[in-house]
DNA sequence: GCTTGCCATTAACATTTGTTAATAAGCGGT
DNA sequence: ACCGCTTATTAACAAATGTTAATGGCAAGC
């Protein structure tokens, strides 16, 4: 499981086995089932996360009660960074788990501090911080100017296995679309 | 010129004279005129800003050669931070000055240093990070789960004299819609 | 004062997306 | 294997938004 952890970071961005040392000592390691919520907006939240399996959403609820998904998580990835996901150590989102999942975990505090003692770790989540803000301002051009088709067909692209293993009410949501339009699309783009 | 970065910051995270003094040593002045691209997609950009007069906007191209709207800053208030806009000093979107603008602007590497030595600085850098996402996710939002008209009412909500200062051209491309929806939305609002 | 160019509005029509409701399909638990 | 629940699809209609094109207003420069 640290491995898995090791191999994430590396992906992401490659830092030596001595940085890497200080993370793993922190690491703790949680598992959720299918449905649960394992974020709640409003209460608080101190950790950083990897998602070693299963696929996880961020999701807010509007005033009609309906669940928005704002992003999806695979596995062998970095949930969404504390520092984008809370205030004051108090999370401004839902996270659930759309799969049986396991995540390693590491106190938020103690991460931050060594960001600022060591470069590499700095750097790694830097890096993280810019993909994630990256793939918001995508999102935001998507939503800002492309049809629901056109952003489908991006959706795809993005998370290609997802449309088969997760409810479509949570990519409608996604896409900003109704499940009734997703369905019309799908059927459409068949031809 | 000082004293109104000063109030920038101390309204967003209030700090002591002494960090405002690490930062006011390191300042600069740019004015530019209405219409200007003070910052370009691609090309590089190591500076943090703050807006002291007037309104620019950050925009993006798509594939039809259009300009569509990311977001809007007003006087008095911080520039889109230089580690959500830039990925390794490379700008990820264009700025445009909306109109005459004036701005202070501080070396991003030595800002970052700043944050690293002093926890007021950290803190006050933090607090705009978290400001700017919470405003991401909840364009988000909108962007998601409301109809144009919704996403108008709350535009003109968080911009309250906006629209009566810049082309509808760059309000529309950032609700996500037509000029011409704007204009009949307009219309339909008035009654 | 006139012209030019830019921008906002309006109209007419096409297309996309939403709403409601009925049906079908898949899936988990017993 | 069956039942019951949730989710996906489809249809019919309504509403919202886009497209193209024409019109009108307004400000900058001559």
């Amino acid at each position: 499981m640290k491995e898995t952890v090791k191999n994430i970071i590396n992906t992401i961005y490659p830092i030596s086995n001595q940085a890497f040392g200080a993370i793993e000592k922190l690491l703790k390691f949680e598992t959720y089932s299918k449905g649960d919520t394992f974020i709640s907006r409003n209460k608080r939240n101190e950790k950083e996360y990897f998602a070693l399996k299963g696929i996880s959403k961020s999701y807010l609820i509007n005033p009609d009660g309906d669940e928005i998904t704002i992003s999806f998580f695979l596995e062998n990835s970095i949930l969404s960074l504390h520092s984008i996901r809370t205030s004051n150590n108090i999370s401004n989102l839902y996270f659930k788990a759309l799969t049986d999942i396991e995540l390693a975990s590491i106190n938020a505090k103690k991460f931050e501090q060594l960001m600022i003692e060591n470069i590499e770790i700095r750097n790694f989540a830097n890096t993280v911080l810019q993909n994630e803000l990256i793939s918001k301002v995508e999102k935001e051009i998507g939503l800002a100017s492309l049809s629901a088709k056109e952003r489908l067909i991006e959706f795809r692209n993005k998370y290609r296995l997802l449309e088969n293993l997760i409810p479509h009410t949570d990519i409608a949501s996604y896409l900003g679309i109704t499940n009734i339009s997703l369905s019309r699309l799908r059927k459409d783009l068949m031809n």
